[in-house]
DNA sequence: ATAGTTAAACTAACCAGTTAGTATAAAATT
DNA sequence: AATTTTATACTAACTGGTTAGTTTAACTAT
């Protein structure tokens, strides 16, 4: 083992506080979320945390921030120009599928902060938001100026995707709850990266 | 002006109640509801709230009980077996749309009970959601039968109505603060009922 | 009808426990 | 020596829930 730097160590704890945090306050959301037990499930003294993030709001904006970012990092190696419009459109599904596969906790906090209206949403947040539906906008409208696709609004079509991955990833507890009473929900796969993704990619 | 009957003053803090708590619940979630804002919402004394109803778990239990049972309700109204699929395709969305239309407390509370994988569902209100998903289920075997639809899973389509539909629905305040990012947000209907439900039913 | 009684509805004040955040001194690490 | 981390202790504000007591409607016996 090299010895460690200081700013190794630096990092290191942070990412250990992040992980952690990422982890309470997508169980628990903003409210639910106890900075103690972010601190002890870190391994760190709860000072610790103030020394270098700060309170729980600021806390809180690094852990989506770090979650967003992301997503977007994953587009731009995923997407690209040069790609047939059916192929991205299937890139998009599959790229979001991915990574709600790999992060749930971005699925649980995308909902939350939709439903409180993104209330705690940091700026450069919202941007990469607004980005990521650009992205689908051109392969959309490229499609149907190719004669691929049916003309379509851009933003329902956004929604869907979205919405029904989100959803499909998130009711799996639900589902399995209700299991006895649906036979239909006891033989599904639990991740979305699959099955569903396809489906979703054959109605549009 | 008639004297009040104790049963009509009963009945009527115990609506005052709820639909405080509703509001509150919806806005804040679980965790982050407070008993007292409720009970100074609703006009009311704190220990009222748990004279006539019980604590936080029974309060919220009340809330969203009485959210999905309407829902359920205007189910039985809205979709008879006499109707073609087709039209009855539509009139389960319409209805679904409607409802997050007239109540977005519904929707909020829906994603937040996703996020938190239906940590504090009420049993009664699943029975509620595995009834609402038989509904569906039905109209689309229907329609397969009769040749209308392709076939599909139909656990999909509904994660993809509904959760089109609370999406588009609850992004409603980040798009207009994305507006000036992306042209096409700033002439979009907030109510969802209306374009957005026929574009769905278009593309199914 | 009326005075007296009971039961339901409601309130003000309070309590015990929790929680975010701070202060400080000491220890570890580089 | 400087930076990072811990341990401990603490506070101020808050929060869910309770309790003892008051008001008010409904009932009852006269």
């Amino acid at each position: 083992m090299q010895p460690l730097t200081l700013k190794d160590r630096r990092s290191q704890t942070i990412v250990r506080i992040l992980k952690a945090a990422t982890k309470e306050f997508s169980e628990a959301g903003f409210a639910g979320a106890r900075v103690d037990q972010i601190a002890n499930s870190a391994g760190v003294n709860k000072a610790t945390i103030y020394y270098h993030i700060g309170d729980k709001q600021a806390l809180y904006a690094q852990v989506v921030h770090h979650l967003f970012g992301n997503v977007v990092e994953q587009f731009n190696h995923n997407i690209t120009a040069a790609q047939s419009p059916e192929d991205n459109l299937k890139g998009f599904i599959q790229t979001i599928a991915g990574m709600v596969d790999q992060h749930p906790e971005l699925a649980a906090i995308m909902l939350r902060e939709q439903a409180s209206g993104g209330k705690h949403f940091p700026e450069m947040v919202a941007q990469d938001l607004a980005r990521i539906f650009g992205i689908l906008t051109e392969i959309l409208d490229d499609g149907v100026r190719t004669g691929i696709f049916i003309k379509t609004v851009p933003l329902i079509v956004h929604m869907m995707i979205i919405g029904a991955i989100v959803f499909f990833k998130m009711t799996s507890p639900i589902r399995a709850k209700l299991a006895p009473l649906v036979a239909t929900f006891d033989n599904m796969d639990t991740s979305v990266s699959g099955q569903v993704a396809a489906e979703i990619q054959m109605l549009i």
